[in-house]
DNA sequence: TGAATATATGAATAATTGTTCATATGTTAG
DNA sequence: CTAACATATGAACAATTATTCATATATTCA
């Protein structure tokens, strides 16, 4: 057997391993837009919003019964879902239709539950 | 007087839909979970710690250095990592060294990149 | 013991964000 | 045309949040 195994030690302010880090690192831009992925979905109403979009298609006043939450609420948080190509929606007369745009959608959401339905216990 | 009265019901209300809707919508503990669980991912210093995180285990020096930022915010931000169990530590002398805790962080971070990068174009 | 170092934390501040209210836009029916 | 409806949006407000500064805790070493 090995003993000798050798202690990973942190020498702070190693420049190699600073140096190391910066340069496998992603542009700020990168970071920022990931941010911001990640933040569309950090919002309850929005992700009850993604989750009834992936049972069916829904016009925003079905959306609004289902969530049972304000018109304008709800509206405004389509927006941000539109701007960040999450939904597409479609006009039917005077309403306005809306429905998952992006595969990873599903993915994602999937698996943010996954990982909450392993770390926690939740009762029926 | 009352005969400006707005309605918030509309016609394309499909009582079978919503129901459905609702019926297989999950509970708002879940729900606010989730939120919760995406928006530790949503703060730009989060992500870049946790991408540092992917190439090494580091001290919390060697953290600042490399994203060339404040120690008490880094210090911060590592607080809600930590209780959110996305890393881990363990004390050598006087430094603290963190490391990724939960597997799930390396699937949603590139998640999140190829995403971006379907989406976008980065430049080099 | 006390100085030096590494990290953590409370308070203050500035910035961001979600909701609500009121109203605007756009569509259809009469 | 007008009325009614469906949705969108701007402004105001409350709540949350990230950062900074100052300081506290903890560890090592002389």
């Amino acid at each position: 057997m090995n003993n000798n195994i050798k202690q990973e030690i942190c020498d702070c302010f190693d420049k190699n391993k600073v140096n190391m880090i910066k340069s496998k690192s992603l542009s700020d831009e990168i970071i920022y837009d990931m941010a911001d992925f990640f933040k569309v979905f950090s919002d309850s109403t929005r992700v009850k919003i993604l989750y009834a979009l992936l049972e069916s298609e829904l016009c925003v006043g079905d959306l609004v019964q289902a969530l049972d939450m304000n018109q304008s609420a709800v509206s405004h948080q389509l927006r941000i879902l539109r701007q960040n190509n999450l939904v597409k929606f479609r006009k039917e007369g005077k309403a306005v239709i809306y429905s998952l745009d992006d595969s990873h959608v599903v993915e994602v959401l999937s698996q943010g539950l996954s990982h909450l339905l392993h770390k926690n216990n939740y009762k029926e």
